[in-house]
DNA sequence: AAACCCCTCAACCGCCCTACA
DNA sequence: ATGTAGGGCGGTTGAGGGGTT
């Protein structure tokens, strides 16, 4: 019978936003908060777009807690441990590391990891060494695919001592971002210590809803009147959202210059 | 300088899951 | 129990920029 499209195709524009259009959602987001649903938002802020259009514009580039630029190499580190055990459950992924988002996750993994990975001569699906068949190939998941990998031993692994061989400028580059987010060597230390997959996936589940909706958007945050509350309704008293944060809540327009500097969009007007 | 190729990443598509009537 | 709507997610596409020939 197929599915209803989720918005009228003839009404809606596509390709690139414009300027003017990241102006109205973000503009309509600071004022009104995500108060209404997704598909509604379009018509309310005066945009032609598919409402899941502008969850997606939103969620993976206008989100204020964004980080830019490459992932450091804690973070890519991170990135191929949660991938071992996780498979591509990249808003899974996503979700241990602030900041980032499931889509710059997934581009960075087909982009970079996967062939850093085959350089290294490892098996970027099974995580197993290319030239070995791996135990179970339909099932990146399974624990034997991945406790005796060397990419699961965060004690051991270093640059250095996976391959000798695989030190590449993109590797030198990227270890010089270390050290820039004390959250991911965090969380490093705390899957070092994990030594088996039960364990890994109670730590990653016991947390994960908090952890997520952390890092992947600020629609816990409901403006209303102006004043952003999370979903308990106490307004905003998390440190990872500097920007919406309460205190600086009244002074709306001056943060939101301070955003649009740190996106770089210099040219919305205000 | 022009043509071609390759790479990156924002954006889209369509399926899946969940909540609700 | 069933149908529908809405949001989430993973896979894929294509424009544009940079590099190479």
């Amino acid at each position: 019978m197929g599915r209803q499209p989720c918005c009228d195709k003839l009404e809606v524009k596509k390709g690139p936003w414009t300027t003017e259009e990241d102006k109205k959602l973000i503009n309509f987001i600071l004022t009104n908060g995500q108060y209404c649903c997704w598909r509604a938002l379009p018509k309310l802020a005066g945009l032609r777009r598919c409402g899941k259009s502008c969850r997606l514009r939103w969620t993976n580039y206008l989100r204020p807690d964004l980080k830019r630029g490459l992932l450091s190499h804690d973070e890519e580190q991170l990135v191929i441990d949660l991938h071992a055990h996780l498979g591509n459950k990249w808003s899974k992924i996503a979700s241990r590391l602030p900041g980032r988002t499931d889509n710059e996750i997934k581009n960075h993994w087909n982009t970079h990891i996967k062939k850093k990975l085959v350089k290294m001569g490892i098996d970027p699906v099974t995580h197993q060494p290319l030239n070995q068949e791996p135990n179970n190939t339909d099932n990146p998941n399974s624990s034997s695919s991945t406790s005796d990998n060397i990419l699961m031993e965060p004690k051991s692994r270093s640059p250095k001592n996976v391959q000798t061989n695989s030190t590449t400028p993109e590797d030198e580059s990227s270890s010089t971002a270390t050290g820039q987010n004390s959250s991911i060597n965090n969380e490093n230390q705390l899957l070092s210590n994990i030594t088996n997959d039960e364990e890994l996936f109670s730590y990653l589940w016991s947390d994960d809803t908090a952890k997520a909706d952390a890092s992947r958007s600020c629609s816990n945050y409901y403006g209303v009147g102006g004043t952003l509350y999370n979903e308990d309704n106490i307004p905003g008293a998390r440190a990872d959202f500097p920007i919406w944060s309460p205190e600086r809540v009244g002074g709306k327009d001056l943060m939101f210059l301070d955003y649009c500097q740190d996106f770089g969009v210099h040219d919305f007007g205000f």
